[in-house]
DNA sequence: GTTGACCGCGCACAAATGCTCTGGTATTCT
DNA sequence: AGAATACCAGAGCATTTGTGCGCGGTCAAC
């Protein structure tokens, strides 16, 4: 099913997908004509079904710019992002976030938007931006971003964002609760593990998700 | 500027939305007529050159389907996102990668989908899924997923896929040049670096960004 | 009441647009 | 060579679709 495309096809496929980056709708049949020196919309129509056959994009029938592409096979499902707010950032203070806030005081962060498969199906995840190396045993660098999503207690082996009384910060580990102690372990296998009384430690969130740009 | 909605016009609105998310192009004006029980066309015109006039969206006159959603809080679902192929995995091998593949051959790869802060502006952006710990010391962990941008070479400080011959395998590091040898620093600075010949080493592309799920 | 802004309704026109029909030109297959 | 196939060109039809126009209703101000 997958044949090698015509130079007019690669053409036309490449003018729909800018087409659609410039404006925010699809082009119709007469746009690709003059967009690619085509000289009949029937030749457009005719590569369209071609390239419809082959998968490349999909038409609706009668419907004006009723193109949609697929871009590398996938059924479009993941077109849709979401809005995360950047609540704030995690160093050795307490993180500024308020569990219950409403959802529309979102607005008054910084947000960031990410493709649904960074969150999976959590509700209310939030990102915290990392100041400062102190996170790096959990091979979190000075400056990214991590996902959390909200808790007040975790399960063993889950990464989590603590708060540790003794210090006064808050940091990312792996939970282990071990009797009426907690192991926080490091994700670098190389450091030490953090080893404190249960009730000197309280969960703020599980970190679903870890970004960084350079 | 901003009046409040009337009802019928917050319907509009969300009609828009829902359909745009559902199909992937615009609705027209019929399609709101019908999708919000208005009895005529002119109806759904009104409104929306009001909603225009508004700010809520965007019309381009005398085209079919020529309406977009701008206005804070919604995030525009359906552009602003870019696919980008997961060629393979990096660990001890080479990471299977042909440079200069035509790029509607990424079809044949996994793709992510991601919005655009974190390629930047750069070209031909491919990831690498990362198997094994072995780079632990670049802060990056199992089931990492690296973004890389292609390239041969780096300036000082960038943070490279790098190939070493010695160790026939390739690694994420800190690229310094000093003289006819190459230091390559982990990103956490309790790893010792690695200093090799220059020609024992060649760049496979620039890190420009790390993404971990949990 | 009268006025006028605001909003809705129905209709119709003209442009935009998908699609088809006919015919042509290469290239490949038999 | 003849037939089959793939692709293109031009013209035109039928539907889709944005837009304008006339009319009616509501409601608050005067």
């Amino acid at each position: 099913m997958k044949a090698k495309l015509s130079e007019r096809q690669e053409r036309i496929l490449a003018f729909i997908q800018q087409f659609m980056d410039e404006n925010h709708y699809p082009p119709t049949v007469r746009d690709i004509q003059y967009g690619c020196e085509v000289s009949s919309t029937s030749v457009v129509d005719y590569n369209l079904h071609k390239l419809q056959a082959m998968g490349y994009l999909r038409r609706q029938p009668e419907v004006s710019r009723g193109i949609q592409l697929i871009g590398a096979g996938l059924p479009d499902s993941a077109s849709n992002i979401v809005s995360i707010p950047i609540m704030g950032s995690i160093a050795a203070g307490e993180p500024l976030y308020t569990p219950d806030a409403p959802s529309y005081a979102r607005d008054s962060y910084d947000t960031v938007d990410l493709p649904p498969f960074l969150t999976g199906d959590r509700q209310n995840v939030f990102a915290l931006r990392v100041k400062g190396t102190s996170m790096i045993d959990a091979l979190v660098a000075d400056g990214d971003l991590v996902l959390l999503e909200p808790a007040t207690d975790a399960s063993n082996g889950e990464m989590v964002a603590a708060w540790l009384n003794s210090r006064e910060e808050t940091t990312l580990k792996r939970f282990y609760m071990e009797g009426d102690m907690v192991r926080l372990q490091p994700e670098n296998s190389t450091i030490e593990p953090i080893i404190v009384q249960a009730k000197d430690v309280s969960v703020r969130g599980k970190v679903v998700g870890v970004i960084r740009t350079v």
